[in-house]
DNA sequence: CCAAAAGTGTTCGTACTACACCCATGC
DNA sequence: GCATGGGTGTAGTACGAACACTTTTGG
């Protein structure tokens, strides 16, 4: 047994919502970087790097983001670990996955350049290795995550209105929802705070402004929760 | 970057019921085995093993449990990949762990010894590394996945009668279920098939034998089901 | 016939959906 | 004052929990 020929790498499949180009609605965009090396040199492929033995894997996705990228997640999990024999051509890699969602202000940041370069997710171009259904799958798990948990926040603002909140879920889910049963709902967890604060500047009537409570832990993950991970 | 010094393991995590016994009640258990080399030389661990470079990941799992316990369990998964700097004495190890399940049947077959025994999950002895906080999220992943997926029929038999499985429900998520109620929601999905057949020699009126429509998925994984995993 | 599990029927409460309606602000 | 999104009220419905009741076997 000892086998030292594997090599470790972590990658990070990063979301943020941002306002389409002709309709101001907000859709999901993930981060890519151009890969400046062979295999698959020239293309497109998600920010990642070789995890350091120095440090956990989780700080390995931290680093090779802020190296890549310079973004720094709100929230950040882990995936998947992909060990396919073959699934890059140049010797046995094992990645493991990360996914994080970053705040619209914090992705407007991000200098978009020859090397980085924001897509839709639904539109993504050709992708190296089996980084497009690695995509794919976060796409996915973000959806079903949203649906029953308050991972929501992480892509806004410290605080929010009931319907930026709506129109998040929207976006992610794919779905229209009624702005009243939306607002009874999320209004029933007693993490989501007003802040007594209303958001003028509006062309109606100022909405109220929330912030979720940060003591409240955004999802359960169970017991493997706050280790390393959740920030 | 590029860094050699990482060791990569497999571990699994192994579920199966067992009769308890005082009360006849199925119970869940999991295999240990015991350590023959330092670090906890002699001390209980999950089993598994090193990683091969010339294997899928989770064919190592597979390969591992089948060396150390002979087992090959019906329900493969991947849990999580553990990567915390000072989790192994002897340097840096990145385990990837598997959760599995097997029938009853199977993890009778398994001979117990010096180096495996079956634990009650609920009182496993003083584990290895961080074994023990493994084996808890793998117990709260199996717990929240059987309320909303069918791999509950991977702890039984070929075929098997509705009590038999809210039976095995009810020792998973320790809860007592209405049998009426039960049997009404489990026999609304269509990939519980009836055989004709009933199971006689029981002391009361025979029941009727189900099988599960092995076409259908176990549980939804998202777009990385069936990949490597899923058996 | 009796005990006990198999299996069916019915009621009740809750939670979600749809949608009607009032409120408050900028223009 | 009117258009528009913010915010409240309410009726209809689907689904699960609780439980009474009938059926079928072995002893």
């Amino acid at each position: 047994m000892g086998e030292g020929a594997i090599e470790l790498a972590v990658s990070t499949v990063i979301f943020a919502l941002q306002p389409e180009a002709g309709t101001g609605r907000p859709s999901i965009r993930v981060p890519l970087v151009r890969r400046t090396r062979a295999p698959f040199e020239g293309g497109w492929a998600l920010p990642g790097g070789w995890a350091d033995a120095r440090e956990g894997l989780a700080a390995s996705a931290r680093r090779t983001l802020a190296e890549t990228t310079g973004l720094e997640p709100a929230y950040l999990e882990q995936l998947y670990t992909l060990g396919a024999v073959d699934r890059s051509p140049t010797g046995r890699v094992v990645s493991v996955v990360y996914w994080a969602l970053v705040r619209a202000e914090e992705a407007e940041a991000v200098p978009e350049g020859e090397n980085v370069a924001w897509f839709p997710a639904e539109e993504l171009p050709q992708l190296a290795f089996d980084h497009a259904r690695i995509v794919e799958y976060a796409l996915w798990r973000l959806r079903t995550k949203m649906e029953y948990s308050r991972i929501a926040h992480a892509l806004l603002g410290e605080t929010f209105t009931i319907s930026e909140l709506r129109r998040v879920h929207e976006a992610v889910r794919g779905v229209v929802l009624d702005p009243a049963n939306f607002r009874r709902h999320v209004e029933s967890s007693p993490a989501l705070v007003p802040t007594g604060e209303r958001l003028t500047g509006g062309a109606h009537r100022p909405p109220r402004l929330y912030r979720y409570d940060t003591e409240v832990r955004l999802a359960d993950n169970g017991p493997l929760d706050d280790t390393e991970e959740s920030r």
